[in-house]
DNA sequence: CAGTGAGCGAGCTTCCGCTTGACTT
């Protein structure tokens, strides 16, 4: 008879070292995976939207607002393999154990399981809290069900999130820039940044003087002591001004001394017979430091270490999964019984019994919104390893990072610091009669406990100085002693400090705000995003900061209110509790029902409200009343006065922008850069910010003597001399063909070149360097257009349908796209436009096809041919509005190609919209409605700008005759109308 | 806030939390 198969059990963890470990403890019969995080979430970009979900209206929320916040869960394709592969060994199980972590998120990882596995074998939900063969069997020997209203909150948590995220954001692309973004934790991030920022530029410095004495008692032992009361009053401190003026808080009865009186006074004082006047001596404790959780862990990598946290993490990963420490993503510092009997015998053994904590130490959670689904970081096993032994095994940040985990573990369990402070008041008198009383203080440790292994870092070096051991001699009431020397000494109030990723860390972890697990990349999301950057280990806030946040707290403020996570956590803690449901909970979130913040009805409603102007003009407290402005544009941060702007180096800090500063920027208008001279012609090369983008220019004559715009690839702030002369070698003469030159050039819609009156686009930048006669022949032998030559005699394929319009097959600035007249839709990657067939693309126009966007100020009547009338629709409507350049471009933008192509229409001729194509009664109310349309858009607008549009379009004036009024000449104004015209087409379409 | 020449299906960006490789230099 064969023998019974063993039975085989599925367990499954979430991480993979965590599955080793375990599968070595439960032996044959078990087959121990990890599902290496969740394993399902909302659809993260358009790309991961099944198709036949995208034309839902709530397609791009990924959860159905309209029906009870179903969410749209989907396996993202990096974990597609990986869930298969745990989808087979299900099959294969005889029983499957969901061992997920003990949290939120973990009981949500194994419901996602159960529903993406589908199981059918009988399932068991366990937890372990601790990793030991014992804790094991007892959770196996105790099996639960899935806990589903902790599901629920768990899914709330991230429906919140997502409609947070999803739909805020938007408000920046439109108000700020594209590519922003707005969420639960990073917006508190930034605002705590910026708050702080705030608080360094309205801070003004105050300055006090006092003395500093060396004391000589008769026995001849020195100690410092401190000026501290002058006739009877305090001296000023630090903390007695106010930071706001600089000057003493109103009220406080203190003595202030100058640098004269200081001096003076210091000299009259020398010698000083003193006497001690009290001396006292307190005892103090000191007990050890919690053992480490993820953000003290990163808060002492940083300050004893000098390691990022990502760095940090990086570091405890590699030791996590090498064995040497336990799970390093922790809000526990609690230790097992393991560590805890670890600890204490390796604090006997290296440093003896009265280093020991008589009692065992039992640390909890402070965080309110801890969810300890682990222990504190701390070496593994139930015997630590000491740093000395793991010397060779480790490389740098793992050993220095394990020397701090296994010190921080064992100091917690040590014994109290004991030591004594001291407090000395020594009185005297100046030659010219004037009392005075100076203070000392020092502080002695008798037994070090604890800190014999371990001293927590501090982010505030002065901080550091302060505690450091001062010890006094005995001294006794009544004593005499000599002031010997006597050092006047100046002093000035700091602001207080800027944060460091570590102290970020910090301040959002005691608010409860984000989880050990994305910590570090908080601090990444918000440098990527462009709301900070690390100068040294300070994080800076960007202006771009400053304009997302003025935003966010104006309109709306509840969302980075920093009590918003507090109060969201106690309502998830009522959903895991069955207090509270998650779909009324959501709608009151989301729509507002039973009084909730609604924020999709709230972002309705200030959309238009909000003035994307003022938003992005940030009033720096410092230059208030000065005329300047700082405002945050398209090309970066700059400032403003009227006509004149200057772009605010990027590595200038906020708080750094001072008057004096903000007038020497001005003094070099449009932020020039100088880069150096050429050395060829001597003239100067200077990169400036331009109407048309950055360019630099050679000489500074009016007109310079050359120009040329900067490549996508190049960064105005870090230009270089000789790439600044490399650009300026364009236009480049490549040779002759044909009999005609042919030049290498940069133009308004990027690369080209050109022969005679022909012209190709090339389509690398860097190409105009190096292309030559050959390969540009070769470009003038294609059809003018990437498949629009072609697109002439005839589309690349056409597919003929009896039921249908033809569908045509053409290449576009997009890629292939089939259209079929009125609808369109773009091949996506692997739909090869040689290889479909009738029925593929009948299906893909048919899913998916996109009817173009009709647009205000742009109507989609303008793809048909022109109407013979159009020009007198036009011409009728010139006369009106009596602004020649301004109209001639937005006709343009609105033309599509005339048939001939070669000739092109006289500005005026351009002007005829094709608006007018269709129905051409529809032309006039069309453009009247537009410039009511581009009204309300005038804060995209500079002042320059929009006192030219508003004077030619409202007033009927010509760009000739406001222009001198506005200091411009006028083949400038010219310009900037036709910009200002562009602009506010594009705001008024983006809406 | 400087000038060099076309013309045409836009559509996507974004959140927070849970976890590691697979890639390349």
């Amino acid at each position: 008879m064969p023998p019974k198969p063993m039975p085989n059990t599925l367990v499954i963890v979430e991480s993979p070292a965590k599955a080793r470990t375990i599968e070595k403890y439960l032996g044959k019969g078990y087959t121990v995976e990890s599902s290496i995080g969740h394993i399902r979430d909302l659809p993260k970009s358009a790309a991961e939207i099944p198709e036949r979900y995208k034309s839902e209206s709530w397609a791009r929320l990924g959860l159905n607002v309209d029906d009870d916040f179903k969410a749209l869960y989907v396996v993202s394709p990096e974990k597609k393999g990986h869930v298969a592969k745990l989808k087979k060994l299900a099959q294969e199980a005889d029983e499957l154990i969901l061992a997920t972590d003990d949290d939120r998120e973990g009981e949500s990882i194994a419901w996602h399981l159960l529903q993406e596995l589908k199981p059918k074998v009988p399932v068991r939900r366990m937890v372990f809290h601790e990793i030991t063969k014992e804790a094991i069997q007892a959770a196996i020997a105790s099996p639960r069900d899935i806990d589903t209203n902790l599901v629920e909150a768990q899914e709330a948590r991230r429906a919140l999130d997502r409609l947070y995220g999803y739909e805020v954001s938007p408000v920046l692309w439109r108000k700020v820039a594209p590519k922003l973004s707005a969420g639960r934790v990073q917006s508190v991030a930034t605002r705590l940044l910026v708050d702080r920022e705030w608080e360094r530029m309205r801070f003004v410095s105050g300055s006090w003087w006092d003395i500093e004495a060396q004391i000589l008692t008769a026995d001849g032992a020195a100690f410092p002591a401190r000026l501290s009361e002058l006739e009877g009053k305090r001296l000023a401190l630090g903390r007695d001004f106010d930071p706001a003026t600089g000057k003493l808080k109103a009220g406080s009865d203190v003595t202030m001394l100058n640098e004269a009186q200081a001096r003076e006074l210091a000299l009259k004082l020398t010698p000083a017979a003193l006497t001690v006047a009290s001396a006292e001596e307190k005892p103090f404790t000191q007990k050890p430091y919690p053992p480490f959780i993820t953000s003290t862990l990163q808060q002492e990598g940083s300050r004893k270490l000098g390691f990022g946290a990502q760095r940090t993490m990086r570091a405890a990963q590699k030791l996590y999964e090498g064995g040497y420490i336990t799970y390093m993503r922790t809000d526990s510092p609690n230790l097992s019984a393991e560590a805890m009997n670890a600890a204490r015998t390796q604090v006997k053994s290296m440093y003896g019994d009265s280093y020991l904590s008589p009692q065992p130490r039992i640390y909890a959670a402070k965080s309110k919104n801890a969810q300890e689904a682990h222990e504190a970081i701390r070496p593994a096993g139930n015997s630590f390893r000491t740093p000395d032994s793991l010397k060779n095994e480790l490389d740098s940040d793992g050993w220095r990072l394990y020397d701090l985990i296994w010190k921080r573990t064992v100091a917690s369990q040590m014994a109290d610091a004991r030591g004594r402070r001291m407090q000395v008041r020594l009185s005297g008198k100046a030659s010219d009669g004037r009392a005075v009383l100076f203070n000392a203080s020092g502080r002695a440790i008798d037994f070090p406990g604890f800190l014999r292994a371990y001293v927590e870092g501090s982010d505030d070096p002065n901080a550091a100085l302060e505690d450091r051991e001062v010890i006094l001699p005995p001294l006794t009431q009544g004593q005499a002693v000599t002031g010997k020397t006597m050092t006047p000494g100046g002093h000035e109030t700091q602001p207080p400090a800027r944060y460091t990723e570590a102290s970020l860390v910090q301040s959002l972890e005691s608010q409860g705000i984000g989880r050990p697990s994305t910590y570090a990349s908080i601090i990444g999301t918000i440098q990527d995003r462009g709301y900070a950057a690390k100068k040294g280990s300070a994080l800076i806030p960007t202006w771009t900061a400053f304009a997302t946040s003025a935003l966010l707290e104006h309109h709306f403020g509840k969302l980075v209110d920093y009590d918003f996570t507090a109060r969201m956590e106690e309502d998830l803690d009522d959903i895991a509790g069955g207090r509270q449901q998650r779909v009324p909970y959501l709608r009151a979130f989301y729509s507002g029902e039973g009084g909730g913040m609604g924020i999709h009805p709230l972002i309705e409603a200030q959309m238009p409200a909000i003035d994307a102007r003022a938003v992005a003009t940030i009033e720096v407290p410092k230059l208030i009343g000065s005329g300047i402005e700082v405002r945050v544009g398209r090309y970066g941060p700059y400032l403003s006065m009227g006509d004149v702007k200057a772009n605010i180096p990027a590595e200038m800090a906020p708080d750094e922008l001072t008057l004096e500063k903000a007038l020497e920027l001005m003094s070099r208008p449009s932020g020039d850069h100088p880069l150096g001279d050429d050395p060829e012609t001597g003239l100067p090369v200077i990169a400036k910010a331009g109407r048309f983008g950055p360019y630099v220019q050679l000489g500074d004559t009016n007109p310079p003597t050359r120009t040329a715009s900067l490549f996508p690839t190049d960064d105005l702030n870090d230009l270089t001399l000789e790439r600044a002369l490399k650009l300026l070698t364009l236009p480049r003469l490549v040779g002759t063909s044909e009999g005609e030159e042919v030049w290498a050039l940069n133009g308004k819609f990027g690369p080209y070149l050109k022969r005679g009156s022909d012209s190709r686009s090339i389509t690398a930048h860097e190409q105009l360097f190096t292309v030559t006669i050959p390969e540009a022949e070769e470009a003038f032998r294609q059809p003018r257009f990437r498949g629009r030559g072609a697109a002439v005699a005839g589309p690349l394929k056409v597919f003929e349908y009896a039921d249908r319009a033809a569908i045509q097959l053409k290449s576009g600035r997009f890629g292939p796209y089939l259209t079929d007249g009125t609808r369109n839709a773009t091949l996506r990657k692997g739909e090869e436009g040689a290889e479909l067939t009738l029925e593929d693309a009948r299906s893909i126009l048919e899913e998916r096809g996109k009817e173009p966007q009709k647009k205000p100020g742009k109507a989609k009547a303008a793809a048909k041919k022109p109407a013979t009338k159009a020009k007198g629709t036009t011409s009728s409507r010139s006369k009106a509005t009596k602004k020649p350049a301004v109209r001639a471009e937005a006709g343009g933008m609105a033309i599509h190609a005339p048939l001939k192509k070669t000739v092109k229409a006289p500005a005026k001729k351009a002007a005829p919209r094709k608006t007018a194509a269709k129905p051409v009664a529809k032309a006039p109310a069309k453009t009247a409605l537009a410039w009511a349309d581009l009204k309300s858009h005038l804060g995209v607008l500079s002042e320059q700008e929009r006192a030219l549009v508003v004077a030619t379009r409202e007033q009927g004036r010509k760009v000739e005759e406001v222009a001198p009024g506005l200091g411009l000449d006028v083949k400038k104004a010219k310009g900037m109308a036709l910009q200002a015209s562009k602009k506010l087409n594009q705001a008024a379409r983006a809406e």
